[in-house]
DNA sequence: GTTTAGGATTCG
């Protein structure tokens, strides 16, 4: 016991069992008034847990006494024993559902020794067995039986057969991945896994031929490491998985045709990731593995075979097919990869750079070609089919997973969501009533004004008279016109000039002063910008801010009342001076000292997807609607357009079941309203399907 | 304390 005691380290910990409490005899006001007695005649046990580094772990079956496992070179196992190993892997076949009652997991290491040994490991729950992501991955096996198998050794579980695995790749973080809820873990053991980890590096090759879609080629086999979109039972030995990694197919490939109803999967991402996603068929045993995936999740599918084909009617024209053969040859199989996972996070950043737009907008030859042999129902059409059922699309984060509004409702803010429900009811149904002014600056949201309130202050500043003094200046020229009939008002038009040289209207930054609503309307469809003014003793001046401070055709701009902070006129003349004015509003705003608002959409959505209702705001300059806020109020083809997107989201006088899905991003967020905390949610990264619009 | 599978591609 002495001995063991000489073992123990500063900062281990001890579990001491069998002892007597007694009172101590040196108490004093340092020391407890009672000590333990242990002895070992007295029966009393002591376990010393050694300090760890990453993780703190105590083994429940340890052995009494510094249980420092002891674990067998793999050239010194003998038949008949129970040993505990290290290895680096070098096959393995992911755990696949047996004719008994088990999953099995067959797993071959070799260590330095350069010898080998093929391990068939049994257990009823999946999640006991190694996880093996890859070969070179380092496990430790604890309590595995050895024997004699066709003259060579061979690993079998035992009773209490326990297993870590490690990430392979030198200098990853060293973290076991186990379903043991204990298990001891050392320095000294950190330090077997690295040696293991560079013997591995240069023993052990890794024959990856490609493990992304984009490196496909018509005869191989190779591990996909991917996400599950949408899944199907085809027949009794055949299942459809449909994944995509975040690349492209070069080479067109097989859609394999099943009803819309059998497809597992949300229809309005399978539609939009259409010419990004393989169909895999996997045959025989793999069917009730692949029933049981859950769509949205990370998987790597072993060993699928790519196969070219072409069909009989059109031999000219070859795809690719994807096979998960039956059986378990070669380690053939599929496992889900936890979303921790190093090449997740890889995969997951491809599939966020994935150029969507281009894949929609570009027809591949792969699904158009192939649509041809699909008789009575073309791809197309059964694509069709799905989009009928969500009418928005995410931009971006699909491969999130749906959260549902009752949990959403009963989680803290602020958070985001991937949710999917039905608009039941919206705010305003004017949609008019839905375009507002927003300032960046201060956030503070006003209502358009309306055409009137311009006319009336364009006829206050009418009765001002002009200032010839303030026409013709170095960098505007001025043209004055007298009006019928209407006493003495006139109009000042002053022509901004460029280079010293006017320039075609189109092109023409003008200043207006003594104009009417009607005047300026038809001024602006002939010049570029209009900037209405004033005269007083020194310059010429902006008008109120409650009047546009620039029209470019339709788009009338207003400026912040209370963030601007005006400049003189004057300050115009030097984007005048640029070598080509582009007389983007924000410059203009900028040279003006006006803080630009932004015409947005503000709405109330009422969703509901079954499980609860909530209310989300929308705030959308353009992207959701794909029509500009800014120029809605002034055409009444987007007017109808954007009518006609709400009537499909949420067509009125029909129940909740007939509505359409709509998928979201929803974000969460804390509000304050006095003393009172509230939690609202925006959609964002959303739009409308194209086939809507 | 049984059985399963016991590495070694492709029917589909």
């Amino acid at each position: 016991m002495e001995e063991n005691f000489s073992r123990l380290f500063f900062k281990d910990t001890i579990v001491v069992a069998g002892f007597k409490v007694a009172k101590s005899l040196s108490a004093n006001e340092d020391r407890h008034c009672c000590h333990l007695e242990v002895s070992e005649d007295a029966g009393s046990t002591i376990y010393i847990y050694p300090k760890t580094s990453t993780v703190t772990a105590l083994e429940t079956t340890s052995m009494p006494v510094a249980p420092k496992y002891t674990y067998t070179p793999l050239n010194h196992l003998k038949g008949g024993t129970i040993v505990n190993l290290y290895g680096a892997v070098k096959f393995f076949k992911p755990p696949y559902i047996t004719k008994g009652t088990d999953y099995c997991s067959v797993i071959t290491i070799v260590d330095q020794s350069n010898v080998k040994l093929t391990c068939t490991l049994f257990n009823g729950n999946l999640d006991a067995l190694p996880k093996v992501y890859k070969v070179r991955d380092i496990v430790r096996f604890h309590r595995i039986k050895i024997r004699e198998y066709n003259g060579q050794m061979q690993g079998i579980t035992s009773i209490g057969f326990a297993s870590l695995t490690f990430d392979g790749t030198i200098g990853a973080p060293i973290a076991p991945r186990t379903s043991s809820k204990q298990y001891t873990f050392t320095e000294e053991e950190q330090k077997t896994i690295e040696e293991l980890r560079i013997w591995a590096a240069s023993n052990l090759s890794v024959s990856e031929p490609t493990a992304k879609l984009s490196g496909a080629q018509p005869m191989m086999f190779f591990d996909l490491t991917c996400q599950l979109v949408g899944k199907a039972e085809v027949d009794g030995s055949s299942f459809l998985l449909k994944v995509w990694d975040g690349t492209k197919c070069p080479y067109p490939s097989w859609k394999v045709l099943v009803e819309a109803s059998d497809l597992e999967g949300d229809k309005a991402l399978i539609h939009q990731l259409r010419n990004l996603t393989v169909d895999i068929l996997v045959y025989d045993n793999h069917v009730q593995l692949a029933k049981s995936l859950k769509v949205g999740s990370f998987l790597r599918i072993y060993s699928v075979h790519s196969k070219q084909a072409s069909s009989e009617n059109q031999p000219d024209v070859s795809y690719i097919e994807f096979h998960l053969h039956g059986g378990t040859c070669y380690g053939r199989g599929i496992r889900v990869l936890p979303e921790n996972n190093p090449d997740v996070e890889v995969l997951k950043a491809l599939m966020d750079s994935a150029n969507l737009t281009e894949s929609q907008n570009v027809e591949t030859v792969s699904s158009m070609e192939l649509d041809s042999t699909f008789d009575n129902m073309s791809y197309e059409s059964y694509a069709e089919r799905c989009q009928q059922l969500s009418v928005t699309v995410l931009t971006d984060h699909q491969y999130l997973n749906d959260t549902p509004l009752n949990t959403i409702l009963n989680s803290t803010a602020p958070q985001h969501y991937r949710i999917r429900a039905k608009l039941r009811t919206f705010k305003p149904q004017k949609l008019y009533q839905s375009v507002k002014l927003y300032c960046s600056k201060c956030n503070s949201l006003q209502e358009v004004p309306d055409g009137d309130d311009f006319d009336l202050i364009l006829r206050e500043t009418a009765a001002t008279l002009l200032n010839p003094e303030l026409h013709n200046k170095l960098w505007y020229d001025s043209a004055v016109w007298d009006t019928e009939n209407q006493g003495q008002r006139k109009i000042a038009v002053h022509f901004v000039k460029h280079d010293e040289l006017l320039q075609e209207p189109e092109n023409t930054l003008i200043m207006v002063q003594g104009g009417m609503l009607k005047e300026i309307r038809k001024l602006s469809r002939r010049f570029k910008c209009i900037i209405p003014v004033k005269s007083t003793q020194e310059d010429l001046e902006l008008l109120d801010l409650s009047a546009p401070f620039l029209l470019q055709g339709k788009i009338w701009h207003y400026g912040c009342k209370q963030c601007s902070n005006l400049k003189t006129i004057q300050s115009l003349s030097s984007l005048a001076a640029q070598e080509q004015p582009s007389w983007e509003p924000t410059e203009i705003a900028q040279a003006l000292g006006i803080e630009p608002l932004q015409y947005v959409f503000v709405m109330k959505f009422t969703l509901d997807d079954g499980t609860g209702s909530l209310d989300a705001y929308l705030f959308d300059y353009e992207k959701f609607f794909q029509i500009p806020a800014s120029e809605i109020l002034t055409s009444n083809l987007l007017q109808e357009k954007m009518e006609m997107i709400m009537s499909v989201f949420c067509p009125p006088g029909k129940k909740l079941d007939d509505l359409p899905w709509l998928e979201c991003f929803i974000r969460s967020y804390n509000v304050r309203n006095g003393m009172e905390q509230q939690v609202c949610y925006q959609i964002f990264d959303t739009m409308v399907a194209e086939d809507v619009v």
